[in-house]
DNA sequence: CAAGTAAATAAAAATCATTTCTATTTAAGC
DNA sequence: GCTTAAATAGAAATGATTTTTATTTACTTG
């Protein structure tokens, strides 16, 4: 289930690339940031993210993980992923897919679902105004917490 | 497009109804935190219920409201809206809809989608746990932010 | 490959949203 | 009406995130 190294080696390049088109400098901090997003598989908050990089950037702080995430899903480099708890959770990732959150552990995990994004809106999202993005939010009890 | 105040009445009578069941008292800031947010149409924050309800309750406090919405979410009386934003967004509503959330003005408005009501979740979801309920998420710009 | 410069960082303080604490009030059962 | 546990108001505390400021650093230009 883990994405391959070349895969992820591939999604930096393009990391490095749109971060130079966006005007964004290739600072360490970032670099690592985004590196450890990228790596990651659980949508990991701010927090998270800091205590992970903190092993290997002692000096990290956490304000500086707040601004680059803030930064990064303001030029659609990562994605804040919607829910209902308090701290806001993270993505690098750029593919279509959807979204299964525990109501008891919080876990959130990604699944396809192919049909729905082929399917149209209806016509009243349409009449709404000019649609970017499409996603399924399903919640419910993982199987270890039932 | 305005719910009849025949409904209305009927959801509150429901409310009452429900509250008895779970033991939740009838206070008069519990009946007029849910019958504001009934009356809401806009998926209004904690805050802005408070405003709203000062003018008819000026003693009112903003923690009785926080305390009264987590209560009612709790209960499954009202929802807590998903949604990227700081201050979390409720509903009294309880028929299956979806959303429109404007990345600009961050208004949020239902919309229906029975086609995806009735279609079943891909097998991955439901090998993943119990699925409790199911809503697509729509961004974009409203017409009027565009 | 040195400056020069604007952007980014670390650390601390501030702010915003929400929760908890405590004394007082009140709904509901008797 | 009286009792009692639940709910409220107001204040203080907490948790998450943002802002401020002085310092550092990536990238430009000569
Ligand atoms: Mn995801
Ligand atoms: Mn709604
Ligand atoms: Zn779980
Ligand atoms: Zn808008």
């Amino acid at each position: 289930m883990e994405r391959s190294n070349h895969l992820l080696d591939d999604q930096f390049q393009m990391f490095e690339t749109a971060c130079r088109r966006a005007g964004l400098r290739l600072t360490h901090q970032r670099l690592e940031v985004y590196r450890e997003l990228a790596r990651a598989e659980d949508h990991p908050s701010a927090e998270t993210l800091h205590q992970r990089l903190r092993r290997s950037i002692p000096t990290l702080s956490l304000d500086t993980v707040y601004r680059t995430l803030a930064t990064l899903a303001c030029h659609r480099l990562i994605n804040k992923v919607d829910t209902v708890e308090s701290q806001a959770r993270f993505e690098a990732t750029q593919h279509q897919h959807h979204h299964l959150i525990c109501s008891k552990c919080k876990q959130i995990t990604d699944f396809e679902w192919h049909s729905i994004d082929a399917l149209p809106l209806p016509a009243q999202a349409n009449e709404w105004g000019q649609v970017e993005s499409k996603n399924v939010v399903v919640y419910g009890l993982c199987a270890h917490c039932q």
